[in-house]
DNA sequence: AATATAACTATGCTTGACAAAGATAATACG
DNA sequence: CGTATTATCTTTGTCAAGCATAGTTATATT
């Protein structure tokens, strides 16, 4: 079999090698950048198999487990994926969005982010994005957004909340604009409020107010009302201040 | 010396462990889930150590090489730091959000993210983005953003265009609101739109009439205008996509 | 007292061997 | 002949033991 990798050679010609990369210090970094240059530069695409482990080994002049380990980087930045078996192997990750949730999540929790970043991140910029929908919605996003509703409503009837379904509301609107970077980031910011808010006391007739709002969202998205929406939004989030002010000073530590 | 991780024997007890995240198929993983399980539980503060491979080894019971594997990982994802020498070891890493960039681009290179998408975020954010800046901004931003300015105006005057810098003022806008995910966010967007245009063709003129959006910009900033920062920044994207459409004209495959 | 050296602790790297998964080909058997 | 089982082959996954290297600390030498 023949692999058009001969390029990483380049690799094995120089000891102290040039990586474009500001020089990573051990063996298992390099082989990553460079890899990872590959796929930059797209001589490796999406659904590519790369070499095996053996071959890599050998064309990189490294060690098994080195190779592995910087293999194993690639895997948890999500730039390739690994399969066993005899059609097993390295392939190139396809592009998805999903990781850039994990890596803003993963910065919340090391404090990189704080809980009022994210929600002043909303607060200015949901509005824009419900106005975005509005334009831009298709007949699938609405159905979407409707089955969202219907299911909250049903719990609601039940005397139950489904607090879930109910922020998530926010992200589909996000989606509806059919942009990866805005439904990513704001997919982030939401999935992060609702791990905040749910520490957060809920009362029934508060979710219901919650509710309202969607359907009033929903209104505005399948009727194209930009400018009402942008004042909802505004004034849902007013509220959702006033949430998180009660809860500091129910609990006034962290 | 003792660690307060015995917390994690909850692994070692159980062969067939039960992980909060969805069943990880190796072990690497299912070590590496746990540890980051701790870290999102603060049960591992950024700055902790943890204990060294060896001691970790042992706890989970699992061979050096797994370990090494678990911890590379978490390095990868910027979830830990290592340290070599006496005094080294593994530390949790304070939350930074440079990762966010990185992992943006890598989806952007993937194929997950399109330059029209991250274009059309930033033209539907960026004027939300100049608005918040004229309200926020303090007087260690107006330097920050008077250096770039002097900076860019220096090379125009030698003939020269420091593209760098003339696109960068666009990322210092959003530093300038004072908002880390919307700072990364922004960042990311743009850094992908730098090394687009970077790609197309820039005269002296266009880069001069550019640096003079930027001018504009600051003197909004600077004087709290905000709707006059609105029209601005809409009328300077009109032009960055005519200028994008013109280079797809050019090279209309890809 | 200043400097070189040794010891210690931790990560980094190598090698070799074997286990397990997944696919394919060969074989046995109805 | 067709199906089910078994063997085999490729590739990733795991283990183990040892040595190299970095960085700190203590010790000895001058």
């Amino acid at each position: 079999m023949k692999y058009s990798l001969n390029l990483l050679m380049e690799f094995a010609m120089n000891t102290e090698l040039i990586v474009p990369d500001l020089g990573a210090s051990n063996i298992p970094d390099k082989v990553r950048d460079i890899l990872k240059t590959a796929i930059y530069d797209r001589r490796l695409k999406p659904g590519d198999k790369l070499p095996s482990e053996e071959e890599l080994r050998k064309q990189f002049k490294v060690s098994k487990t080195v190779m592995r380990e910087a293999l194993g980087q690639l895997v948890a930045e999500g730039l390739i994926e690994k399969r066993r078996g005899a059609l097993g192997g390295s392939f190139v990750a396809e592009g998805n969005s999903e990781r850039i949730l994990h890596v803003v999540l993963d910065c919340y929790h090391l404090g990189g982010l704080t809980i009022e970043e994210v929600i002043d991140f909303r607060r200015n910029i949901e509005p824009i994005v419900l106005e975005m929908a509005c334009a831009r919605r298709e007949d699938s996003d609405l159905d979407m957004l409707k089955t969202n509703l219907d299911t909250c409503r049903q719990a609601l009837e039940k005397g139950t909340i489904d607090r879930h379904n109910q922020v998530d509301f926010h992200r589909l609107i996000a989606v509806a604009c059919h942009n990866g970077l805005l439904a990513s980031s704001m997919g982030a910011a939401i999935k992060i409020s609702r791990e905040f808010t749910s520490k957060l006391p809920f009362s029934l007739p508060e979710a219901k107010e919650d509710f309202e709002y969607n359907e009033k969202f929903f209104e505005c998205i399948k009727n194209n009302r930009f400018t009402q929406a942008r004042e909802l939004m505004a004034a849902h989030f007013e509220r959702s201040k006033m949430l998180v002010k009660r809860y500091r000073s129910l609990d006034p530590k962290k």
